[in-house]
DNA sequence: CGGTTGGTTGACAGCTGTCAAGTCCTGTGG
DNA sequence: CCACAGGACTTGACAGCTGTCAACCAACCG
């Protein structure tokens, strides 16, 4: 797990994500003083973990590059997946209550992720009422995210909700919500629907005969994004 | 939907969740500035709604008596249950982000319901450090809770979890673990699951010949937590 | 007492998981 | 550039869990 000693000041004011992370929103001078808060920059290789389960909170994390999963393990060795995170998405703030992070966060490929320790981000966004706000808004973003796909639904509804899902926040970061490219394996789609690989295969065969949406490879491309919901159920 | 006019100066230094509710850790008198920002308790009768998908978001709710459900209703008509919320937590920041709620809540039982708005809390929380922790550390506990049953589970396994965290909530509330009282139908719980109330019936049934709990009517009482976990795969 | 709602139990079908084999892709090394 | 190895992905056959449909029972209430 690397990291790198880097000039604070202008960490936020030159990141990709400024518009859509915690910045929004912020004067120059309050962008300068939440780019001090950066205490370092993880640099991790695909693969490679942030942080593991059971490790003492102390910080929240910001996707700066590239894409994070969490999960847990059960006691039949099964990894269960709780989320993805992308470009300017906040990770660890369920560690707050427990004291300590509920997941391992490993990452999908080669990526850069901002380090902000919880107790300097209390006192600065107690003076920043746009930090605080943005803080909460991110964070209230990520519980909707994860309630996106129902328990309630078919495998078929499962797998459109998830494509439909990460569109609408690929969209958001102003990437193409048509066609977009997903550093996430087969397995850990599979695994975070509650499916087996071979169901998830099976049903993206499916949607391409279907003409729904070709997923070639990592790289997804919707066709037909009103059938998608269709199917979706929403 | 109901209401009353009150006191509000002492709304929250007598009520039932002052020892896990947003008042944790404060001095009188923010007590009383907390107390001054409940706006309106709302009163309702089993089955009525607090708010309805899509309204404006505005406020915050805590459950002063009483227990609630969140869901939404899908293009099938089917409902997809969010969550419960018992004594002492909290709802609405789901809202936060999208400006509006993303699921209607209603009660399922007569319930008591501390309305806060929004703003007014942001303001107060950015003045009291303890508030503004104990706002984030209710939402991250939320965000555990509603994960605590993951997709990957058997049937089996999903119902296992959900009293499991049943218990673990009510006892941080301060009631028995091991047996407890809950107003949720058993369609509810299959609705929260993604099961049928088919499978949860039978489910209680193998539960019971197993001596790991028995549920009669509202009433579970857990009677090897143990081996519960074990069925649980946690 | 009867109607209604909620819960339980049974029979059966179908979706999805399991197991297995085969194919494609990617990175490595010659 | 090619060959190869290993993993990722796809496809098929089959079984079993869980959903669907139906009937029945229990509780509640007018």
């Amino acid at each position: 797990m690397g990291s790198v000693a880097s000039q604070t000041n202008s960490l936020c004011q030159n990141c990709a994500a400024i518009r859509f992370c915690l910045p929004v929103g912020l004067s120059k001078s309050d962008l300068t003083s939440l780019g001090c808060m950066i205490s370092r920059r993880h640099q991790l290789q695909r693969g490679e973990y942030l942080l593991q389960r059971g490790a003492p909170f102390k910080n929240f994390f910001a996707v700066q590059q590239g894409s994070l999963k969490s999960y847990t393990v059960n006691t039949e060795g099964r990894e269960q997946i709780w989320g993805f995170y992308f470009l300017g998405e906040l990770l660890g703030f369920e560690g707050i209550d427990p004291g300590e992070y509920p997941y391992t966060v490993c990452a999908l490929e080669n990526s850069v992720i901002c380090e902000i320790p919880y107790g300097n981000l209390l006192n600065i966004a107690a003076e920043i009422p746009e930090l605080q706000k943005q803080l909460l808004k991110l964070i209230s973003q990520r519980c909707v995210v994860d309630h996106f796909v129902s328990r309630n639904n078919t495998a078929q509804q499962r797998l459109a909700c998830f494509f439909l899902g990460l569109s609408q926040r690929f969209n958001r970061h102003g990437l193409n919500p048509n066609e977009f490219h997903i550093s996430i394996s087969r397995q850990d789609i599979a695994n975070y629907l509650g499916l087996t690989v071979e169901t998830v295969s099976r049903l993206l065969g499916r949607f391409k005969e279907d003409a729904l949406l070709v997923a070639h490879g990592k790289t997804i491309k919707i066709d037909d994004f009103d059938q998608l919901k269709a199917v979706a159920g929403i």
